[in-house]
DNA sequence: CTCCAACCTCGACCTAACTGGAGGTCAAGT
DNA sequence: ACTTGACCTCCAGTTAGGTCGAGGTTGGAG
């Protein structure tokens, strides 16, 4: 059998991720993955981590910060085994800020293929305008349009 | 009755979308929204540009950039009635990526789902895990984690 | 042992998306 | 006429998420 090491270099990583190296000891840097050293300093890292970028990426995708990536990442230790309670409410917290993100796409979406049908975003006048202009009724002092979004992108 | 103008300040705009002033002059910059002026120079804004600001934090919290998005809403005169066929366009080409993005977001959410069975993400063996390190398959010289996404975050 | 590509750190620089401040104008109220 | 507050422009600064390059070290092949 070959003697394949079980670990990767930073070269092996970025290129089987497709993440940039500098972008690998930034992340590393902002604690979001981490790596063993070689007797000569040179990172070596778990194949474990090809998942965890593959995470990240794609939660970045989606318009999630690095920090809010970070802080969910931060749960799972890499070391020692995460409980199953660490996991579920992690978990319960993240389900909660992708649903939201589902369905403000969703709606997104909707919203467009509604507005082929009648060209309303060419913004005359169209129930589904003045059913976006119901924040007029709060008058003044009037609340914000994604109260719910608070924490969210500022 | 009352004779409410049909513009907004600068002022009631932000209030009543929760976009800062200065976020609106910067928009206005970018050409995502345009305003009258006022005989002093004040800007003086369409109603409408209440559901642009709306279809623009929507657009954004879901990860898109203000360049997508600007060129997006720029296919969509304010002033002339769009054709059907601009309509269309712009439609297909939103409607591909908003499906793509909610895609990956689900499968974010799933994985999460998965993995609060099995604790995968402690990343040690599961089929999960495995199923995503397939791209070794492609030995060295290998792919990107989203070919697909060429173009979309940096 | 010698090479050289691949690695290291550190600090400067970059783009996107804003924010803040300085200094000035405008319109309404007293 | 004066004051006040909402507005104007312009420009510098900030944060996130990186990239780049200089200058130095490592490690595997020959």
């Amino acid at each position: 059998m070959s003697k394949l090491p079980d670990w990767l270099t930073i070269g092996q990583v970025s290129e089987r991720s497709g993440v940039a190296q500098t972008a690998l000891r930034f992340y590393e840097d902002r604690g979001l993955i981490t790596a063993e050293r070689s007797a000569g300093n040179q990172r070596r890292y778990n194949r474990s981590v090809l998942r965890r970028l593959a995470f990240i990426r794609t939660a970045q995708r989606v318009g999630l910060s690095l920090e809010e990536i970070s802080s969910a990442l931060a749960t799972l230790p890499e070391r020692r085994t995460p409980t199953k309670a660490d996991w579920s409410r992690l978990s319960r917290n993240w389900q909660a800020e992708l649903d939201a993100r589902i369905d403000a796409l969703q709606r997104l979406r909707d919203k467009l293929t509604y507005c082929v049908g009648c060209g309303c975003l060419s913004l005359r006048v169209c129930g589904l305008h003045n059913a976006e202009d119901r924040m007029a009724d709060y008058g003044p002092g009037a609340p914000r349009l994604w109260p719910a979004a608070e924490g969210g992108i500022p």
